[in-house]
DNA sequence: ATGGACCGTGTCCCGCACTC
DNA sequence: GAGTGCGGGACACGGTCCAT
């Protein structure tokens, strides 16, 4: 990269910025709108390419996603600054245009239209439509325990029949997920790493087969196939310590596997091809999201990038942090910890760990970052964490004299006393938790089955549905359940359809899906589907009368239930249908937690009156709104009766 | 009873002109 | 560059009326 490249990639956003201003002009906006578009990002998109010397060509889905970051970062801050001007006026105002959430969206604008010209990748930053869930996002950590999950998922889909072919780029694909999440690699700097950029004496000298190698050392530097962000992201990774000695041990392995590949054949150097090819960035990102999806539901925002900054995270815990932060929050063995920063700062530092100030700038050079203000400021999400544990744990030191003086004269050999030691006496943690390391299931050790056990009800539906779980006959029973139910409440010719129906193949599947819709597009951003938790009290001796009133109601729902619109019909003709209703009633309400609750229209029924239709609807109460959920509720409703067999008994 | 057409309301966001 | 008032479109929602 030489400066003349630097500046044509300069040139170049700043054309593909000005022909966005075109097209908003084209649009046909004023010329005052358009300025006021430019200048809710465009000072600092310039100034942030110019830093990192970016090339937006070139950019990675991760790289995008880290430059609106921090673009939306200066956002905030000058949101936070308007703040303090206006407090300081003594004003409370109202925001209306030129706020974080205005901006967002003109940011967002601007990259669609990346993306219709220039194409550039979808960004999960801007993909999710409110601005507030973007901050909760951001400061998501993979902990030990997901990541555990995580490699068992993709386990999993590498058992997939249909994913025979890839099972050896899914291998590949593990390791990409160890190596970043242990030491934080990019994407594409793991994606590409080339066997010349493994440092590694033994390696050479094939002799004695199962050695444990000293050391492995990745080089992280520019090479033809990788785009790396600047050339100050040239650094070194010693494996040995970044690594528990099992994963080690899988590496070695691998390593050595392909170091003899890679003797026959010095064409293809790239460390995780099969066969000349290596899985896109697009498609490990795209498969990194999915298998947290599995996991955690829709909207998490996790994707391969946070694999590097949970990395950051525990790196900084690891070198920074006191022994009960590290057992508490990392998987990584105190033992283990003290031998990294003996390695990393250096013997004689580490005995004054105190007062070295070069730590920040390891872990900022171990990330290869060009300053530690931008992995504080970007990556780090436990600073305060950090602060308190060092404030906690720093000696706390009193003259002798000072406490005689107040107390009364006081045994000690020195002039000083470190109150610290009285202090920890009572310690708030000092039964901490030792958190699980990462358990490395291998293929050959260990046969995988689909676990439905990890995998909610609502999970294996939705996985069933979408084909993924086909052979998951229970799913597949549900599924028959939910779809004889919507069409049941939704089809207005089919509302007498009988229960010996359930299982006949001709039902429609629109009526599932159209619930299935409504109710995501109720569901609000932060959470996952299956939202109501209904409460059930502790009291034993209610249970099981609740459960029983809950049957029933669920049975009536059931049969006599009618979804139209956003309400919860029931017909009052018959003699029996006014008690049926009774019993839903008293059913229903005990199950809706504090933010839901039942509202009824048209009841008690007049008996007299021609319409006799009673009109539920559920409605969710935040503060002194409500909203009518009656899709969503509904829907949880059918996922917990598709469960309960004994509905279903003719 | 059911479905279609229409309408009023409230909310959200956008565009514009304007001031400081 | 920050902030505001106003107008207006898009949209969801619920209500009403009417024909079948």
């Amino acid at each position: 990269v030489d400066a003349n490249t630097e500046e044509k990639s300069l040139i170049d956003a700043q054309l593909r910025l000005i022909h966005w201003l075109m097209h908003l002009k084209k649009r046909g906006l004023q010329l005052s709108t358009i300025e006021s578009y430019l200048g809710s990002f465009g000072k600092e998109f310039i100034f942030e390419i110019w830093l990192n010397k970016l090339d937006l060509k070139q950019q990675s889905i991760d790289d995008y996603e880290d430059l609106y970051r921090q673009l939306l970062k200066y956002s905030s801050e000058r949101d936070e600054k308007a703040v303090q001007r206006d407090s300081v006026k003594g004003k409370t105002s109202r925001k209306m245009h030129q706020s974080a959430e205005y901006r967002f969206g003109r940011l967002k604008d601007f990259h669609q239209f990346c993306i219709e010209n220039y194409d550039a990748p979808g960004v999960l930053v801007l993909q999710n439509s409110s601005f507030k869930h973007l901050q909760i996002c951001n400061a998501r950590l993979v902990s030990p325990l997901l990541f555990g999950k995580l490699l068992e998922k993709l386990e999993n889909l590498s058992q997939e029949p249909t994913a025979s072919e890839w099972v050896d780029h899914l291998s590949c694909l593990k390791l990409m997920y160890l190596l970043s999440y242990r030491t934080g690699l990019r994407l594409n700097e793991v994606r590409c790493l080339k066997i010349q950029d493994i440092i590694c004496p033994e390696l050479l000298y094939k002799e004695k087969e199962n050695t444990v190698f000293n050391n492995i050392t990745l080089h992280i530097q520019d090479n033809s196939y990788r785009r790396l962000k600047t050339r100050s992201a040239n650094r070194q990774i010693p494996l040995k310590i970044a690594l528990s000695e099992h994963e080690f041990l899988v590496v070695q392995r691998y390593i050595q596997h392909r170091y003899e590949q890679y003797l026959v054949n010095q064409q293809d150097d790239l460390l995780f091809s099969v066969n000349h090819r290596v899985l896109t960035d697009q498609c490990i990102s795209k498969i990194t999201v999915d298998l947290f999806s599995q996991i955690l539901g829709m909207h998490h925002g996790f994707s391969f990038h946070t694999l590097r900054h949970s990395a950051a995270n525990y790196l900084a815990i690891t070198l920074l942090g006191s022994k009960e932060m590290i057992k508490t929050y990392t998987d990584c063995p105190w033992v283990k910890a003290k031998k990294m920063r003996d390695l990393l700062f250096g013997m004689k530092a580490r005995a004054q760990e105190e007062i070295i100030q070069h730590k920040w700038q390891v872990l900022a050079s171990w990330m290869g970052h060009s300053s530690i203000e931008q992995t504080a400021s970007n990556y780090l999400h436990v600073l305060d964490l950090l602060a308190v544990d060092r404030i906690y744990n720093s000696p706390c030191i009193i003259s002798k004299k000072v406490l005689e003086q107040c107390f009364s004269p006081v045994k000690s050999s020195t002039d000083y006393i470190n109150l610290n030691r009285y202090t920890q006496q009572q310690k708030w943690f000092n039964s901490y938790q030792q958190t699980q390391p990462v358990t490395m299931a291998g293929r050959q050790e260990k046969k995988f089955s689909i676990e439905k056990s990890t995998l909610t009800p609502f999970q294996r539906l939705i996985s069933f549905r979408e084909g993924r779980l086909s052979e998951d006959t229970q799913a597949q029973e549900w599924m028959q359940r939910c779809q004889w139910m919507s069409t049941k409440w939704m089809d207005r010719q089919k509302f007498n359809l009988k229960t010996n129906y359930v299982y006949s193949k001709n039902l429609e599947e629109s009526w599932f899906d159209e619930l299935y819709e409504k109710a995501k597009k109720l569901t609000r951003p932060d959470e996952i589907i299956p939202l109501l938790d209904f409460h059930y009290k502790d009291d034993r001796q209610q249970d099981a009368l609740k459960e029983k009133n809950m049957v029933k109601a669920l049975k009536i729902l059931l049969l006599f239930g009618k979804l139209r619109k956003n309400f919860l019909h029931f017909q009052c003709r018959m003699k029996g249908d006014e008690q049926q209703i009774v019993n839903f009633i008293t059913g229903i309400e005990p199950m809706l937690g504090d933010h839901l609750y039942l509202e009824k229209q048209n009841y008690p029924v007049n008996l007299d009156a021609p319409e006799r239709t009673v009109k539920f609807s559920f409605q969710r109460v935040v503060g002194s709104n409500k909203k009518n959920v009656t899709p969503l509720v509904i829907f949880n409703l059918m996922l917990k009766m598709m469960q309960k067999d004994e509905l279903w008994i003719k």
